[in-house]
DNA sequence: CGAAAAACCTGGCAGC
DNA sequence: TGCTGCCAGGTTTTTC
């Protein structure tokens, strides 16, 4: 479910723990996409938290002596909820309890997951990532580096963390569609001009949607319950059969790595 | 090696 | 009303 605005907006949201105490955790569900650690209730009880991040799609509490790390897979979200308030959605598999309030994890399908790092680099989730496409290490000559040796489609590189992080198959569509890339081209048919057109368009469209909360579809919401908007600026994803807003040709959609794709067949070469 | 396909899950919706 | 099949904001693992 979230991509990069989705998780910035969910790491905004909750924000207000960081400089905050951890005073327990709890697990109800270990059963995630990964197993979570069998001790990991004791390794961050009482703990200040001195800092919340996000890396790539993943949300980083930086504790005293270790790190927590959140991935919300397809379908997940953390909601802040009253100590108090004793009810239980369902698919709520983790609490991470403060003074008065908690974090709550939810996630129906269970491919997001919880883990402990000690050094946030080595660990195997972070250490391939690519850069963050917000950064100016995404930029036209690195990712023409990038594009210049593969043979993939450029909405599959897009998409691949290791190129670039953050970008997942909504904002992989509505990017192209932004720079005019056809998302079937083959990446190292890419000339540097239309790296920069990638690069910038990303920036752009990520930059738009965390303006607005993220994309809610269905069913996301940031940590404080409201949703984000960014669905209501869609040009590509989601409207096949509708005009293209530039040219009014009808939205095309096609199935590239099994994930639905659209664009633009006028607008985009 | 790179690229494609399968795998991990649950829920909602269309169609019969 | 079921039941079936398909689809969904992701990413790793397996296979070719």
């Amino acid at each position: 479910m979230p991509e990069l605005p989705e998780v910035e907006t969910t790491v905004r949201a909750i924000n207000k723990f960081s400089q905050s105490t951890l005073k327990s955790t709890k697990i109800h569900n270990r059963n995630l996409r990964w197993k979570v650690v069998e001790n990991f209730e004791l390794l961050t009880k009482n703990q200040s938290i001195n800092k919340i991040s996000r890396r790539a799609k993943y949300i980083i509490f930086h504790l005293d002596k270790i790190n927590i790390i959140l991935h919300l897979g397809m379908s997940g979200s953390l909601r802040i909820s009253k100590n108090n308030d004793n009810f239980f959605l369902k698919h709520d598999h983790a609490e991470f309890i403060f003074e008065e309030e908690k974090i709550v994890y939810n996630d129906p399908r269970r491919f997001g997951s919880i883990h402990l790092a000690d050094k946030l680099d080595e660990h195997r989730l972070i250490k391939n990532l690519g850069p963050e496409p917000l950064s100016k290490d995404f930029n036209p000559k690195n990712l023409h580096k990038i594009t210049a040796k593969s043979k993939i489609n450029i909405k599959s590189l897009l998409m691949n963390q290791k190129n670039v992080v953050g970008i997942g198959n909504i904002y992989a569509s509505e990017s192209l569609y932004l720079a005019q890339i056809n998302p079937n081209r083959i990446a190292s048919d890419l000339s540097i001009e239309e790296c920069k057109k990638i690069t910038q368009s990303a920036k752009k469209i990520l930059n738009a949607a965390i303006k607005v909360g993220g994309t809610t579809l269905k069913d996301f919401y940031s940590a404080d319950g409201s949703p984000g908007y960014f669905k209501f600026e869609l040009n590509a994803y989601g409207r096949e059969g509708l005009e293209c807003k530039k040219c009014k040709t009808l939205i095309t959609k096609v199935v590239i790595n099994t994930r639905a794709t659209f664009f633009c067949s006028s607008c985009q070469s």
